[in-house]
DNA sequence: CCCGGAACCTGAAGGC
DNA sequence: TGCCTTCAGGTTCCGG
């Protein structure tokens, strides 16, 4: 499912399908995916456009228009945007079409119909609620202190509040935590200066690699050709619940945190460290 | 404000 | 073979 590392490879990889070309139409099958307009609003304002930038706040995709107004989009958990032929017949799960000037069109694949779209002329009105960029200068190992302190909730819930860091998901959460040896229900307010420390190098470790790979396909991400992602070649914990860990051999467990699925090393994740 | 659980969705996988 | 249940999880909403 895409998180940031999968978002920020689409939206590299679809700059140079899209940036400068225009909208030529707009097909909506699942108009529920949008919020922000109406479905046919959205449809009569967006025909027409041209795009002029593509950039990532958090887990969204964020089209500038050359009329000042924004097209933002979110993937949620099984959503795929394809540069596609304009003639390709859309596939089942296709859930919006928009064609270029340049004989291709995207295609808005979702499964689950999770997906959102906005068409907002204020940025802000959408992503204004994000918290930080893991790596904003900003997002400094005092901000995660900040964030963890005064938290009974497990730091592994806490990682994937958006409105503290952007951009982590289940995945990533249960990687950097593996990363940093934390037990994924320990209370935020339990971790040491250490513990925070690692945690912060950690979170960045783990998505740099996984942006090096071009994001992780376990389910359904597909990057914008269609190709899939490496990412989760290198994962150590994270959907490999009964293979063994890579340090130590031991069993990687899986335990549900907030309906989650949660995985873990016993070993290098103690409940009680030291 | 904080915490935890349900709802939204559909396809895959497992049980019998 | 086929029906039924469970699971997957990002985000929002709701009750305590």
């Amino acid at each position: 499912m895409p998180e940031l590392p999968e978002v920020e490879t689409i939206k590299n990889e679809l700059i140079p399908h899209v940036v400068g070309r225009r909208i030529t139409g707009v097909n909506l099958y699942w108009e529920n995916m949008v919020l922000v307009p109406s479905a046919s609003e959205l449809r009569a304002r967006l025909t027409g456009q041209k795009i002029v930038s593509v950039s990532r706040r958090g887990k969204l995709l964020i089209f500038g228009l050359a009329s000042g107004e924004s097209s933002i989009i979110h993937l949620r958990m099984t959503g795929s945007l394809l540069i596609m032929p304009a003639l390709a017949e859309p596939e089942k799960h296709v859930r919006a079409v928009f064609k270029l000037d340049n004989g291709t069109a995207i295609h808005f694949y979702d499964p689950r119909k999770f997906g959102k779209m906005w068409l907002v002329r204020d940025v802000e009105s959408v992503i204004g609620k994000l918290g930080m960029e893991p790596f904003d200068p900003s997002f400094t190992p005092e901000y995660l202190a900040g964030i963890m302190s005064n938290r009974t909730a497990p730091v592994k819930v806490i990682l994937g509040e958006q409105s503290l860091i952007a951009g982590i998901g289940n995945m990533y959460a249960d990687e950097a935590l593996f990363a940093a040896k934390i037990y994924p229900l320990r209370p935020g307010k339990s971790l040491s200066g250490a513990e925070i420390k690692r945690l912060h190098r950690s979170i960045r470790n783990v998505l740099d690699a996984a942006i090096a790979n071009k994001g992780a396909s376990v389910q359904d991400y597909f990057r914008p050709g269609g190709e899939t992602g490496t990412a989760h070649y290198d994962f150590k914990v994270a959907h490999r619940g009964g293979k063994l860990c890579p340090v130590c051999r031991t069993p990687i467990k899986r335990i549900a945190v907030r309906q989650r699925g949660t995985y873990f090393c016993p070993k290098c994740q103690r409940e009680m460290p030291r």
